[in-house]
RNA sequence: GCGGCGAUCGCAUAGCCUGGCCAUUGCGUCGGAUUGCUAAUCCGAUGGGUCUUCCCACGGGGGUUCGAAUCCCCCUCGCCGCGCCA
């Protein structure tokens, strides 16, 4: 959510940001109106309380003095004072909540670097990495792959939860562990704090860090209980600090979460989205950065640089994508994408996305920093580390051998106990 | 889940029983003054708002009242005890 005081005093960069977008002024313009009849009210009711709180002192001084006569009149007087109140209390309200209510779905501002597009054509290559793995055989879909070495179970996942869910099994599911231990510890070596966040939060912590359409299509509900299930750990992480103001000798803050996903994934169809590639619960490694406002663009480039050296260390083929207008979303102010080699598939698909999302989360969650001048929304960043499911989709893929088998990356070896090669499952 | 107790400004606290000035004090932080010593001392500021002779704010919501931090009800969270439990 954008600050009041870009409506008020600089509404023109919110204009110029909606013509990059290719969107309609008209929110905007509602917004800054129903903020000033929300002020006049305001303003209207203050002044009811005013003469209140004057006329309640009087009965105050007059029942100490003993004049209850002059109480009576006084309290007479103003008897009606508070109905008056309630009543420009209550419109004053239902403005400013209208007021919000609209500005919450105005998106962030973006950044100058930003390519203009209409959707994921738009995208541009920032960097490509690693060689394009050539192979003397077919290469085969990592459908193929785990079907034949029985590494994941889709029809019995399917049986007892539905579709889009797996159970994995043997060498894959090992990999999946390695993977997690991998990148946590590569974090940690950089100075990222572990935390493993709850994986459930409730309405109010999710409307501060999520678009309000993920509600319907992408976020499980639990009944009977009023919370959700975490679609990424960047919910429960950035939302840690909601409603507290943060001593800026914290900061950065920086974290590596862990956490399984959850994902309705409604309206997701496609052959490509077959086997573990698009799923309805998956494990991601995180990282978060709560920042101030002045270092989030050098955070931002940091996190993408891990995330350059994490990919490079398990030797994979893969482009760095500079995400454009159309494809940007509401929260993020600018996003990088990796996207993988995938061999079966003949392209290169999204396993990372890294953010900043400047203070569009702050402003909502009310996250702040003390400053000399007073409090300033702090600015807050994420980027996948490693999807694991993705991750062992593009492993598999590019690091296939004609048998059947996948090459372990080095990295890895020593956390899958000296194995070199992932064997098939016996059941 | 049951019973008891609690929640006040960044942290810690007073006020609540018995409703009515401006929500107390300490620490921390920031600013200033001063002193020859790694610091001490003194002064000031330090919840939010449309930064203001004004309004709001005492976990959240409702009620009683001319008036609620204070009385009543509901909810949330925490602590202690009991129960259950990986």
């Amino acid at each position: 959510m954008l600050s009041m005081d870009l409506f008020r005093n600089e509404a023109d960069k919110i204009r110029a940001d909606h013509d990059k977008r290719g969107i309609s002024h008209e929110r905007i313009d509602q917004v800054i109106d129903l903020d000033e009849q929300w002020r006049g009210a305001l303003k209207e009711m203050e002044e009811g309380r005013r003469e209140r709180n004057q006329a309640a002192r009087g009965i105050a001084d007059a029942k100490k003095s003993g004049d209850k006569e002059e109480a009576d009149r006084i309290m007479a007087q103003v008897k009606d004072l508070g109905e008056r109140i309630a009543a420009l209390d209550e419109k004053a309200n239902s403005l400013l909540e209208e007021r919000d209510h609209i500005r919450m779905r105005i998106p962030n501002l973006l950044h100058d670097a930003v390519p203009k597009g209409d959707d994921e054509s738009g995208n541009t290559q920032h960097s490509l990495h690693g060689d394009k793995p050539e192979f003397e055989f077919e290469p085969r879909t990592h459908n193929e792959l785990i079907e034949m070495n029985k590494w994941v179970d889709l029809e019995r996942a399917a049986k007892i939860a539905g579709s889009r869910f797996f159970f994995l099994k043997g060498d894959l599911a090992r990999l999946e562990l390695a993977l997690q231990t991998y990148a946590v510890d590569f974090l940690v070596s950089r100075g990222y704090t572990f935390v493993q966040p709850p994986v459930m939060m409730n309405r109010q912590a999710y409307e501060g860090v999520t678009d309000l359409s993920d509600f319907e299509t992408v976020m499980y509900g639990i009944t009977p209980d009023p919370l959700y299930m975490i679609a990424t750990s960047e919910h429960p992480l950035t939302s840690m600090y909601m409603d507290e103001v943060i001593e800026p000798s914290l900061l950065p803050i920086k974290m590596v979460g862990v956490s399984p996903c959850f994902r309705r994934e409604v309206g997701a169809h496609g052959l490509s989205d077959r086997g573990i590639w698009r799923v309805h619960q998956f494990t991601k490694i995180e990282q978060i950065v709560i920042s101030h406002p002045d270092d989030s663009w050098d955070h931002h480039e940091d996190l993408l640089q891990n995330c350059v050296d994490l990919w490079d260390n398990l030797g994979l083929h893969y482009e760095v994508v500079n995400i454009c207008t159309g494809d940007m979303g509401t929260v993020a102010a600018r996003k990088y994408d990796l996207e993988a080699w995938l061999p079966g598939a003949n392209a290169f698909k999204e396993i990372v996305s890294c953010s900043n999302c400047t203070d569009y989360q702050a402003n909502r969650l009310r996250m702040r920093y003390r400053t000399a001048e007073g409090n300033a929304a702090v600015h807050t960043l994420n980027s996948t580390a490693v999807a694991t499911s993705r991750a062992l989709v593009a492993i598999m893929e590019q690091n296939q051998l004609e048998d059947g088998r996948v090459t372990v990356p080095d990295c890895l070896v020593p956390l899958m106990g000296g194995k070199t090669h992932l064997e098939p499952c016996q059941w």
